[in-house]
DNA sequence: CCATTACGCTACGACTCGTAGCGAAAGCGC
DNA sequence: GCGCTTTCGCTACGAGTCGTAGCGTAATGG
């Protein structure tokens, strides 16, 4: 019967002041030292906790790791401007700002590439860090499609599939575009990207500064 | 770089075998082990070669890893199936079936990490992988604008923004559905994704062959 | 035949890993 | 207050990997 009283089991409580220190100092090794040479060791002593502490925590570098760059996504909101192609140029400035911090690109891209081999790492990552992410997909299309800015969902099935799929576009694009590319999402970029998002490659040549023209469903 | 066959140095020359023996123990070793636990020392067993010849001919295991993925790339040809539609499902059929090759997977995400920090290593990435995907890009694009199904480009330099950022979202969903969703880009996300490149998002909702159409889904 | 380079092999110090063991500290129930 | 429980800091340890040096041998060009 111990899933009663959570929080109040016999014993020392486990310091929150470590967990936010270890975390930061995640973060700090990350920027300074990258990846591949960042050790718990080393974490331990920035965090000023024995390293036995961290291992008491976190199975391993990854999970670590996770925990700490997922922390970075916490302020990822989306914005109402109003209209579909503001919201995602907002999203997405955000998004590309989180992922220009040098702790982001250093640790994102090398948990998941770990995430490949480690199924318990991946569905750690899933819901600490990319759920959320498509959670903003599925509530900026609802508000576009309240707006009349984009049909409704007919199936909900092939909705699920539609959002997973705008998702992967999206953070694909800004996280290719920052981390393989290694050039800045900036704003000229994001309206390049929202315009081909919205309009597809044949309308980008096009007169797009106009309000949504009635289509002439071609 | 010895295409010219400078002077010919004497000595003994390199074993091309051996190059070949090494970059598919790297391979396997890339599917067995991942790239975490993978070492050189467990390469050179597998290929049949001492420890110090790999470290003769590579700086280290990133380099090593990006020669043995670059390799996979090689067979990555562009179709011409007559309509831009046709040509983007299918050279991104092929690039999906690269990535979903567990050495690709397992190697490509873990240079790439590493090349953030590195940026020698960054440009060899560059070079011997992402150039010449791009380039399929910039020739697809080409045909699809003799063909007119592009407006032609007025201004070079906006024509090379263009072509970076279909890249960025063409490459980046793909690799972003295989690696972060971990999901197969088979042909029916495919063709939904290229319709949504093609018309965006506002045209994907519309029917253009998702009605009853007789297609048999192969 | 000789200079030059590559190869296989062994050995080495330096480093990191993850764990075990210990005494001390900090809460909770009584 | 008093015990019980859990956490913490610290030290030490075997195991494993790294990258390099040294040596003798094999292969090629002049």
């Amino acid at each position: 019967m111990q899933s009663r009283t959570p929080a109040s089991r016999a014993g020392r409580p486990r310091s929150a002041a470590a967990d936010t220190a270890i975390l930061a100092a995640t973060r700090e090794a990350l920027v300074e030292l990258g990846w591949s040479k960042l050790t718990l060791g080393d974490v331990a002593t920035r965090a000023g906790v024995a390293k036995t502490t961290l291992y008491r925590r976190w199975a391993g570098k990854n999970e670590l790791v996770v925990d700490a760059v997922a922390e970075l996504f916490d302020e990822l909101r989306l914005p109402d401007c109003g209209t579909l192609a503001a919201d995602i140029e907002g999203v997405v400035l955000q998004y590309a700002a989180i992922l220009a911090r040098p702790e982001a690109k250093s640790g994102l891209m090398s948990v998941v590439a770990e995430s490949i081999r480690d199924e318990a790492l991946r569905e750690r990552i899933r819901a600490s860090i990319v759920e959320r992410q498509k959670r903003l997909v599925l509530e900026g299309r609802a508000r576009a499609q309240q707006r009349g800015e984009l049909p409704p969902e007919s199936d909900p099935e092939e909705a699920a599939r539609t959002v997973d799929l705008i998702f992967d576009v999206v953070a694909g694009a800004v996280v290719h575009r920052t981390l393989v590319s290694a050039e800045p999402a900036d704003e000229e970029w994001v309206r390049s990207f929202a315009r081909i998002l919205l309009f597809g490659l044949a309308g980008a040549g096009e007169d797009h500064d106009a309000a949504p023209t009635p289509e002439g469903r071609s």
